[in-house]
DNA sequence: TTACAGAAATACATAGTGTATCATAAGCTC
DNA sequence: GAGCTTATGATACACTATGTATTTCTGTAA
């Protein structure tokens, strides 16, 4: 028997367990966690968890992927009117950082599934292509393009992980846009395009 | 009853789990372990886990930091002389990494802990700060240096993942020169010494 | 060789998993 | 609103894994 995803009744028990999840995560991590636990956090039985998901790591999935697609609308709804005021896809990342908190402590920590954070990576990868192509030239070297672009990626995630981990240090506004800066000094150097220069970012008040 | 480390019988006791354990993730991933699949692959008796290890976790943390004191002896040998043929610390890292590969395969899933990623990472940055600091310069606009590093190490350490992870798509050595250069282009533009040149590695044949 | 420390064998209490069955209640259709 | 459908709740059960205790066996070192 296979569950009617638009029954209201279907809804408010995955919201439940999804919700009673991410608590019980923060309160006492993931691997100590039974389904017991989160039937009971949900005031849900045992069996109902079953009827949904096949297990623990089912149930983590579908909550990162709703996490997922969060970004992914964000990143879609910048206009080209917010990248001339200095927003950019990373702006959508860091605030999204910041609206889902719990969750990209999660996801940033082991017990995040690599798949999702794989493709944060590669989306941020295929954003770094676009900039790398809008120059008009070739690397450096014959430096491969795909090096380049993880090398770009890498660099956006791991500060964006790092800055939530240690606190977020800094107001994200600003992370966006020196992580941005950053970038793009590089990647014009790469680019053998150092002639055109851009300003640093000013640091915050 | 605290073991004696030293003798013989629990040195070859604890190798055998260990390498049992890598053996049994490689085959089947880490969730799907019991304590007595482990045993079983080590030849040894299940009540003679828990004489060693807590639990499956202690198991992979010892593995993994074994793993990185390797990593940290590797790059301590770099003598001013390696470091003038255009060795560096990335070069011992791609180097381990193809030495111990399939236990970096395991630190790299999302199984690996994150304190030792978290480790190698932090040393980087440090490396990185050291980088920085060699240019005698203020970042430009102020940027915080702690940025840079984690900047910069990410992008240094996450490409390495990315590479192990996408089939090794180029030589060890080539990646390594790579990373440097495309780290330092950055660093230098960002240094406000964009007149300092390098020129990029060549293409391997 | 003896004394000791670690490993094996066995047993057991406990907890978690996954499934089946049936009763109840929420939501949809007419 | 009556009646049908479908999800949930409650209970039970078989099975697997965990963690510990106890006793016996074996490798190591004095």
């Amino acid at each position: 028997m296979t569950l009617n995803p638009n029954d209201p009744r279907v809804k408010k028990t995955r919201r439940g367990l999804q919700e009673a999840f991410v608590r019980l995560i923060l309160k006492q991590g993931y691997d100590s966690i039974s389904i017991q636990d989160i039937a009971s956090e949900a005031q849900a039985a045992r069996v109902t968890f079953y009827r949904h998901y096949r297990d623990k790591e089912e149930l983590l999935t579908d909550c990162l992927n709703t996490l997922y697609e969060g970004l992914a609308e964000k990143t879609q709804r910048l206009s080209p009117q917010s990248l001339l005021e200095g927003r950019s896809p990373l702006s959508a990342l860091y605030e999204h950082i910041e609206e889902q908190e719990n969750l990209y402590h999660i996801l940033f920590s082991s017990r995040g599934t690599q798949t999702v954070i794989e493709r944060m990576r590669h989306h941020l990868a295929l954003n770094a292509l676009d900039a790398l192509r809008t120059t008009g030239r070739a690397p450096q070297g014959g430096i491969p393009l795909d090096i380049v672009a993880y090398h770009t990626a890498s660099a956006q995630l791991g500060l964006a992980m790092w800055w939530l981990e240690h606190g977020k240090p800094y107001p994200a506004a600003y992370m966006a846009r020196v992580s941005l800066w950053l970038t793009l000094s590089g990647l014009l150097e790469t680019m053998g395009a150092a002639d055109m220069t851009l300003p640093p970012p000013p640091f915050p008040a």
